[in-house]
DNA sequence: CGCGACGTTGATTTGCCTCAACGATTGTGG
DNA sequence: CCACAATCGTTGAGGCAAATCAACGTCGCG
């Protein structure tokens, strides 16, 4: 009996999966954190989400429907990882049948949590979603880059600045 | 034994779940359409998505953890759905753990769609949303009124008007 | 018919971006 | 261990996309 997973370690700014490439594979992360990202147009990285010790990372569309990603994923930290290909997935859920139980309560929420963010994004200005996020994840604040957190939340570093300025006075 | 669904029924404008109210359900949509919502400061309704048939629908996040919904859903034309309670569902998953399968794939399907989703918005400038919104979604724009398109876009009903008037020229 | 819901228009204001230049900090090779 | 470069963060001037506000069409419906 083989293995599922693949224990793997990235280093810092390291790449875990690249736009148009084929996306086979799912990463659990089990320390470090990572983040999902596209190319604009102009060729800088507009960050669509992190994660984060015990969650889930990959494109899932692409994983879904065995077709090319259309994100990439790169390491913050230094981070391992379990990863699982589809295949593997597949003969894993085979044999423990269970665990759909646990993929449907992971994505559940992970849909869920989507739901909230977007809330977020509606209701509040740039300014409010940047002292919001700076409360509510005051820990992980500290392991991010600004201009990496300045990109997830939706605008330029250089408005970054201007927000904190304000905020110390 | 019980039926585990409920089939329902809902005029336009009638509302399947309310912001505030316990969520135990959630909604499978046969036939017509709603759209999930919450009410900001000034008492406006912020569309954050709509549900059509063959997609599900409900606050998943207050499901998941039988708490007060933060979202409320309406529907938009006469709609038939199948409802299933909490505890419904878990006697259902019980007799018939293959569901989970099903479930898994339903909701990475819904993270994935929303991964997308939050690429369109960071990616494009409102006016550019509303050409591709309507492009890809033509059929479905008939059915929505504009003041929830406009809301679901993240914009005013006034500019969608200035958008429209530039459009047609 | 007349009221309420929905859509349009234009004037004004503002949140946030762009661009360019300058500090600060980190890492790397000599 | 220092020099120098690259990366990251800050500041300010100017500009534009989109919001706000107020008023006016228009349509469907009781």
């Amino acid at each position: 009996m083989e293995p599922f997973f693949e224990y793997r370690t990235y280093q810092k700014k390291q790449m875990l999966l690249k736009e148009g490439d084929r996306c086979n594979e799912k990463f659990f992360i089990v320390k470090g954190c990572v983040y999902i990202y596209y190319l604009r147009q102009n060729g800088t990285e507009q960050v669509i989400d992190f994660a984060i010790e015990n969650w889930w990372a990959s494109d899932f569309m692409a994983f879904q429907q065995r077709s090319d990603a259309q994100f990439s994923i790169r390491a913050i930290e230094t981070t391992a990882v379990l990863c699982i290909t589809k295949s593997h997935q597949q003969e894993l859920l085979d044999k423990v049948p269970e665990l759909n139980e646990y993929f449907h309560f992971v994505f559940q929420r992970a849909y869920a949590a989507s739901q909230m963010r977007l809330r977020m994004l509606y209701e509040h200005s740039k300014e409010e979603l940047y002292r919001q996020f700076s409360q509510d994840f005051s820990d992980f604040i500290q392991r991010v880059p600004q201009y990496l957190l300045a990109s997830f939340l939706g605008f330029t570093p250089e408005y970054l600045s201007e927000i904190r300025k304000k905020h110390l006075s």
